[in-house]
DNA sequence: TTTATATTGAGACTGAGTCTCAATAAAGCA
DNA sequence: TGCTTTATTGAGACTCAGTCTCAATATAAA
């Protein structure tokens, strides 16, 4: 409660910084957002707003969405399907995603030699890294009970 | 032109074994791309067609594309503006890409060790991968000439 | 040739996301 | 508190990449 009530506080000023209002909507949508630890596209939050009957337009979240992902409340990603996920990014550090591709489960993954290799890679080439992309596309083992009865 | 030649007969192999059929549309489409080192997207394609006065529909470069994909004649990638862009795959080993955020640019790169960590991790998480995609967002040296004079 | 059927082109359609604009509601001020 | 300014909202029009439809056409095999 009291680090829900903090993120608001900190979403408040951000919004202050920027002249931008407070509203019942937007504090809504990112409520939800923080409640949720999933990978959700825009309609999902809507329509878990919906099912809280809160009723919020489409519009209003893709605004809102992209305030929050600018604000760093929020990581938006896209894993190919030509669809945008909106994940909540609050609490996490940096981490990628392993994708199954039969029933769309998402496993983060971290791993510091990975993230060496882009630092040093991209200083080969003079290029200044910004960010990356990682996904990892496969089966996920509860999508291939087989292989996972083999142990680990 | 040997080499040209082979690729349109692989190309002629995998249509039939497939029950499809040679148009000339297909050809002048796999010769557009083999022709090309570049990642284009389905406009860039039509275009290029167009100024060696061949005229394709957009539907069937598309579908072409799409046959071209299965057939491993070509890749398809995101790199997350919300288009495909699609590269010559024919004579390449696997890589992944950084990608300009000013001009576009894109750097192919290869890393054994990263390779190596991907295939590490989805077995901790006995996860059978697939495929991957590895981008690198930032700023090429010709965009960031300051940089790039401080040498390497 | 002829025939069966895959392919093509044109344009309608889809779906995610953006934009417009009149109505509404924050926030600062008197 | 009420007033005023102006940001925000909702509804639906719009955009744009990509897909689908279907009649006309072209390929491949007989």
């Amino acid at each position: 409660m009291t680090s829900k009530n903090s993120n608001i506080e900190h979403f408040k000023d951000t919004l202050q910084a920027e002249g931008l209002r407070l509203t019942s909507q937007r504090i809504a949508i990112l409520e939800d957002i923080l409640a949720s630890e999933e990978h959700r596209e825009c309609d999902d939050i809507l329509f878990s707003l919906r099912s809280n009957q809160i009723s919020v337009s489409r519009a209003t979240v893709y605004r809102t969405l992209e305030i929050l992902e600018k604000g760093g409340f929020v990581r938006k990603m896209n894993i190919g399907d030509g669809r945008f996920r909106y994940e909540n990014k609050l609490p996490k550090p940096h981490h990628d995603h392993m994708i199954c591709l039969e029933c769309g489960r998402i496993i983060e993954f971290v791993d510091q030699e990975i993230e060496a290799r882009q630092v040093h890679l991209t200083k080969q080439h003079n290029f200044k890294l910004v960010r990356h992309i990682h996904q990892l596309f496969g089966i996920c083992e509860d999508c291939h009970p087989a292989a996972a009865n083999k142990g680990v």
